[in-house]
RNA sequence: GCGAAAGUAGCUCAGUUGGUAGAGCAUAACCUUGCCAAGGUUAGGGUCGCGGGUUCGAGUCCCGUCUUUCGCUCCA
């Protein structure tokens, strides 16, 4: 474990230190889990999208895309539940170090004051039998009337204190009642924070008239108030899918481990929008096509493992998780949920607008149920270094860093090198490079010794290096070598683009994928 | 948020009882070699995380602060 530890920051250095991925903001120190692409990362990413948008756009004729913006309706996030979910005001005990929700602590307060009248009840009662009159023992009893003076009081100070989101004075009910850590027995308290989950800002110029607006902890809600939209326009039929790559943004307690857990990150998510009863057969079939999509990479089918949940959240009757074997562990890269009609019927109630596709086979209307499918972008992108990443040590006790990437997934596909940088071998090097630029991503160097330069190829991940030498400029042939193996071959300039079209084509990939 | 550790060049690090800031690699230019990194010459690059204090003098000692990493906590 320790040695995974020790490779995962290995491949954090190797981000930066190869362009992938920088620490945002990083002349300034830094800003809390939030990171840049860089020039490689950026070819990666795009990649990563496009074989993902391609492969669900393209491969289903029922499945088309939208792009929908960042700020929406405040209300929307009341209806998906995480304005509920997302809000609480939290204090942690110093001493036991744990966590509990203030508005908690202080109702669990009121229900002891409350079991304190009610055991002087009961011992009245029984002290008195049938002779027994309980409104009148609250009315009189003064160890009643002081416990249900300090409810009242507490109940009012509470209620105000809630209403005016004063979180010192929550802080201040607890000191004042001398509430304790139930683990540790202290009234050690720290102060309360409100965490909200959701970044929240101001739509509006004047300070007056502003509308606090959210931005999307998740994309999926701007699928689901489209879909009258997309169903209608693009006369949609059941079964039918919605698929959008976006931004999403959460204010994490803790967020950590590189990319993997981020406050501002990408997803990738598609809902696929079917009849009721049918969801359970559809979130199999779209579990089955989802791990076959990322098995079909090639970073090894070992490397992926379903995990069904257990526990559901409110709105799934089915979940499961596409876990990747990241250097510190198992982890979720994708999920599949089959959420029932909880967003759209949700939305109904809200909105107050009909939320129903009319079914012409069953002659009725019902709300469609939902399977989601939901990927982070940015922990693809890190199980697709963390896959690709791999330290060899070479024959004679030579060592090379080579990232494994996925052809079709690679920033760079083929560097062009001229064997000597004199003689006319850089102008035929460029003269090759000018011809295949536009077919896919290039890289000229003619710096250091060439057995130099693979090496800095190797770091990036280039599949494909020429090298034109002196024998270049009379047979029109260069070398090729493979990235993985290191085998070199002589091939004619012109057969230069199919060999590695043919080889780095997200097309080939996804057409051996709909073959499988 | 709590606890621990760490911040010196792009990277990895050294820096003595406090005395003018270093190495290797990397980068750039030129020369040399010419198919699997680490030949030669030269150059650029650091207010030692930031602020204060002690001192004639602080990378070094003291206080504060920020950031990062790890553990705990949280995770619809």
């Amino acid at each position: 474990m320790a040695q995974q530890e020790d490779v995962f920051k290995k491949i954090i250095s190797h981000c930066k230190e190869y362009g992938f991925v920088f620490p945002s903001s990083e002349i300034y120190d830094g800003l809390g889990a939030v990171y840049d692409y860089g020039q490689n990362g950026v070819e990666l990413k795009n990649n990563i999208k496009k074989y993902w948008w391609d492969s669900m756009t393209l491969m289903n004729e029922n499945v088309v895309g939208i792009d929908s913006a960042v700020f929406m309706h405040p209300t929307i996030w009341k209806a998906s539940g995480h304005v509920d979910a997302f809000n609480d005001p939290l204090i942690d005990n110093k001493d036991s170090k744990k966590r509990y929700r203030a508005d908690v602590l202080i109702e669990e307060q009121i229900a002891k004051f409350e079991d304190k009248i009610n055991k002087e009840i009961e011992k009245a009662a029984k002290r008195f039998g049938d002779a027994f009159d309980e409104k009148q023992f609250r009315e009189t009893n003064p160890r009643v009337l002081e416990n249900q003076g300090k409810i009242d009081e507490l109940h009012a100070r509470f209620a105000k204190a809630l209403n005016d989101n004063d979180l010192v004075d929550l802080r201040q009910i607890i000191l004042d009642y001398e509430i304790v850590c139930p683990v540790s027995g202290t009234r050690n308290w720290t102060e309360v924070r409100q965490f909200n989950l959701m970044f929240a800002t101001e739509m509006g110029s004047t300070a007056d008239g502003a509308m606090k607006v959210y931005l999307r902890p998740e994309t999926a809600q701007g699928i689901f108030v489209n879909f009258l939209n997309v169903q209608k326009s693009g006369r949609m039929k059941i079964p039918f899918g919605i698929a959008q790559i976006g931004k999403a943004f959460r204010n994490e307690i803790v967020a950590r481990q590189f990319i993997f857990r981020m406050r501002e990150f990408e997803q990738m998510e598609m809902q696929f929008f079917v009849r009721p009863g049918e969801e359970l057969e559809w979130f199999a079939k779209w579990k089955e096509i989802r791990l076959k999509w990322h098995k079909s990479l090639g970073l090894g089918d070992e490397k992926y493992r379903y995990h069904d949940h257990e526990k559901l959240a409110h709105y799934a009757n089915a979940a499961t998780d596409i876990e990747f074997e990241m250097p510190f562990g198992f982890k979720e890269v994708e999920g599949i949920h089959s959420r029932t009609d909880f967003d759209l019927s949700s939305h109904e109630q809200y909105s107050g607008k009909k939320i129903q596709y009319f079914d012409p086979e069953l002659n009725q209307s019902y709300v469609p149920y939902v399977i989601e499918t939901s990927i982070g972008v940015d922990r693809m992108f890190l199980s697709i270094m963390a896959g690709s990443y791999s330290e060899e040590t070479l024959e004679g006790g030579d060592s090379r860093v080579v990232l494994k990437l996925p052809p079709a997934l690679a920033p760079v596909k083929l560097a062009v090198l001229p064997l000597v940088k004199k003689d006319g071998l850089p102008e035929k090097a460029r003269e090759i490079m000018d011809n295949l630029k536009f077919n896919f991503n290039c890289r000229y160097d003619e710096k250091d010794t060439v057995g130099k330069r693979y090496r800095r190829q190797d770091a990036i991940g280039t599949p494909y290096c020429v090298t034109v030498d002196y024998d270049s400029l009379n047979d029109h042939c260069v070398t090729i070598r493979y990235r993985d193996t290191m085998e070199q071959e002589r091939v004619p300039v012109a057969g230069l683009e199919n060999i590695i079209s043919d080889k780095v084509s997200m097309k080939n990939l996804l057409k051996q994928i709909a073959k499988s």
